[in-house]
DNA sequence: CGTATTTGACCAGCGC
DNA sequence: GCGCTGGTCAAATACG
């Protein structure tokens, strides 16, 4: 089920449709550069970086390496500390629009995406999916496949299809969301319900609209919170769990509005300090953050994570 | 043996 | 109401 390294390309869409926000353009940016160290750098590059974590955590960033093949822990922290510098690209705005303009589109509630898959290429957003159906579609000689997100709180679904007219694209249509890796977040600065699960994520099943961010972030959001919260790197700032403008106010407050998750998202990736829970994360979300299983994009997987942080359309 | 996938059946929505 | 289509269910099967 896991798919191949899934094309650069097809990460900068997922990376673009889930960065509408501008102020996470520089995020987006450094998802599009080729050597953005998000994407490229090496273990043996960002070393140095792990220098400033105990031992223990860098046993954890190891052990998180391992188990993706994604970005690493130290890629994810260097683009953290690129986003601060967010001011300084104001075209990235520009550059989320072309990838937009390259397959990604928005239907109703759900998130287009349709990316080029060379020979096996087929991609895992790092999302464990489970299949529940194929069904033939009418006009087209190929099925569509039907995945849900193995999260039993998780209403994400995606569907997967190979495009009529060229054999070598892949249509991925994301509905729901993937709350289920921000529930410690929701709790920031609310220790006591951490063992409850906010009622968000079933109020939400229907803004589906921004699953596709949602599903990239996911499990990747888990993933950079671990990294955060086991770093604590004090360089990206701390934000007090019950000022006004900490991301827990900000996700709930929007969770209020409206629930969506990519709303959200951005604040908790620029702002890892939070995960007073990160504890209780690192397992419940684990559990169900598994490798790369999606039959789409399998290296993109890291990338989706990014993205999800980044937009905030509709 | 537990988990994931396959695949035909079933259901709901829509147009005629 | 009927048929078509898309989406979901669930038993059977495959896989690690």
């Amino acid at each position: 089920m896991v798919e191949s390294a899934m094309s650069k390309t097809m990460m900068e869409e997922v990376m673009a449709t889930w960065s509408e926000g501008s102020e996470d353009d520089d995020l987006v940016r450094e998802l599009l550069d080729d050597v953005s160290p998000l994407l490229m750098i090496p273990e043996e590059a960002i070393e140095p970086l792990h220098s400033k974590a105990s031992s223990s955590d860098q046993a954890f960033n190891r052990f998180i390496s391992n188990i993706y093949s994604g970005p690493t822990i130290s890629d994810i922290e260097n683009a953290l500390s690129v986003t601060n510098q967010r001011d300084h690209f104001p075209q990235l705005s520009s550059a989320r629009v072309s990838i937009l303009e390259r397959g990604l589109s928005k239907i109703e509630n759900k998130y287009t995406l349709k990316i080029k898959c060379f020979g096996n290429g087929m991609g895992d957003d790092g999302y464990k999916w489970r299949k529940y159906g194929q069904k033939s579609i009418k006009n087209s000689p190929n099925p569509r496949s039907y995945y849900r997100c193995t999260n039993p709180r998780c209403s994400a679904k995606k569907q997967v299809e190979r495009s009529n007219e060229d054999p070598d694209t892949l249509i991925i249509t994301y509905e729901g969301l993937h709350l289920h890796f921000a529930y410690p977040y929701f709790l920031m600065g609310q220790p006591l319900q951490s063992h409850s699960h906010p009622p968000i994520k079933k109020s939400k099943p229907t803004s589906s609209h921004a699953q596709t961010q949602a599903q990239a972030h996911a499990h990747r959001e888990d993933y950079v919170q671990h990294t955060q919260e086991a770093q604590a790197n004090p360089d990206l700032g701390v934000m007090s769990p019950t000022s006004p403008d900490s991301p827990q106010g900000m996700a709930q407050e929007n969770l209020g509005s409206q629930g969506l998750l990519e709303d959200m998202v951005p604040f908790m990736v620029r702002n890892p300090s939070n995960s007073v829970n990160s504890a209780h994360t690192k397992f419940s979300c684990s559990s169900y953050r598994s490798p790369p299983t999606s039959p789409l994009w399998a290296s993109n997987y890291s990338t989706s994570c990014y993205t999800v942080g980044l937009n905030s359309s509709t």
